[in-house]
DNA sequence: ACGCAGCTTGCACCAAGTGCAAACTTGCAC
DNA sequence: GTGCAAGTTTGCACTTGGTGCAAGCTGCGT
């Protein structure tokens, strides 16, 4: 490590410049701009332009920050998924890979974000906005796969690697969608309690098996 | 087992109408023709209107099948999945879940189809693309639980379910993309052979556990 | 105060996708 | 085979998505 940088994975937080807190303010209205929206009503019944109406700026500058509107309403689970990440990689090096994923995965608590990742859920019917829910676990995965790299013993099989994370981002995927249908957007202390247990319990069946 | 006929994967079969047919072959016309234009280009550096014409049909009539590129080259990827629920449909439902998903993955072999799925992860690199391979593997994942919930004990917890499939599917799609890694599009017996010993070792994995 | 770099905006443009109604095909009954 | 009903294809018109470009505005260092 380097002591006179951040030498780990703080890439923009020292000093954050007017022009950055201006940039991410305005990347948050249109995010919550978009999530309002589709809050009230479906997709494909407002447009671009109403969304960028309403956090006040240009189509155009809209399109400087999302590719689409599906795009928008994705970064909320992207930046989840990337605290998680950060998390993880924040564990010691010589922790065993699925304790540190059950252990970042719970220290994510800020309810304020859940609730919004509940709410992504919920709106994740709309094939159109799913498939963009979907790359964003898919980014994610790409990102846990670097980091157990270097966990893992280095002569550990590649398939072992990527079907560990393969196995890992789809079941907590799906822990988190049953505790959705369960809860629903609806984000308490004991909600949240419900949801470390099942994420806990399903990194224990990948850890020791799927045997009913 | 039947005997009468040959039992596994056909649903729409008895009298194919003359219509059935035409619509058929437009619909393989125009994904074929959408494959080889990406095939040689880019995504984006061709338009829905080349791939009409390729495919010989009106540009309205492309939207009528498929309402993208996208969505029609996932098409692929999405009768392989299909073929693999009708394998795993057709399994006996006394046998243990795990050990039909291991079967009904082996048992889809026509050589001519996997190309095409490897061929499928080659191109997949564009996001854009991406997004729809993701959702027909989310899309089989749903049915794949249904199939799964019938086979399991009927006490069995929903997490439990959800989780075990989601692992399934997860881990499955990188044991694709590990063998489309090692062996790119060229499908041999051999790469074949591969391809069943990974999907087998996968299976292991999440029933016995990973515990390196 | 000045200038530079980075952000925003309007404009123009092409391509995506959809509703509609007219033409064309197929299936079916007589 | 004639003709009709139902299903399919196509052209047309129209809205929206998404991008390149050049001009204008804003924050930043000197």
């Amino acid at each position: 490590m380097n002591s006179t940088a951040p030498p780990t994975q703080q890439l923009p937080d020292p000093q954050p410049s007017r022009r950055e807190l201006n940039k991410a303010a305005t990347r948050d209205a249109i995010a919550n701009a978009a999530l309002d929206f589709l809050r009230r009503s479906e997709l494909n019944t407002f447009t671009v332009d109403d969304v960028a109406a309403a956090a006040g700026v240009s189509r155009r500058t809209f399109f400087n920050y999302f590719s689409s509107v599906e795009a928008a309403v994705a970064s909320f689970t992207q930046n989840y998924l990337d605290q998680v990440i950060v998390e993880l990689e924040a564990r010691p090096a010589d922790e065993p890979v699925l304790e540190s994923a059950q252990i970042a995965l719970s220290a994510v608590g800020s309810a304020r974000n859940l609730a919004i990742l509940a709410e992504t859920f919920a709106l994740t019917q709309d094939p159109q906005l799913g498939r963009f829910q979907l790359q964003a676990w898919e980014e994610c995965s790409l990102k846990i796969t670097d980091v157990a790299r270097h966990r893992l013993p280095p002569d550990t099989d590649e398939l072992y690697l990527y079907a560990l994370v393969g196995a890992v981002t789809g079941s907590c995927r799906a822990a988190f969608q049953v505790w959705f249908r369960k809860h629903g957007t609806a984000v308490t202390d004991e909600s949240l309690a419900d949801l470390r247990g099942f994420l806990d319990s399903t990194i224990s069946h990948i850890r020791t098996g799927f045997t009913h």
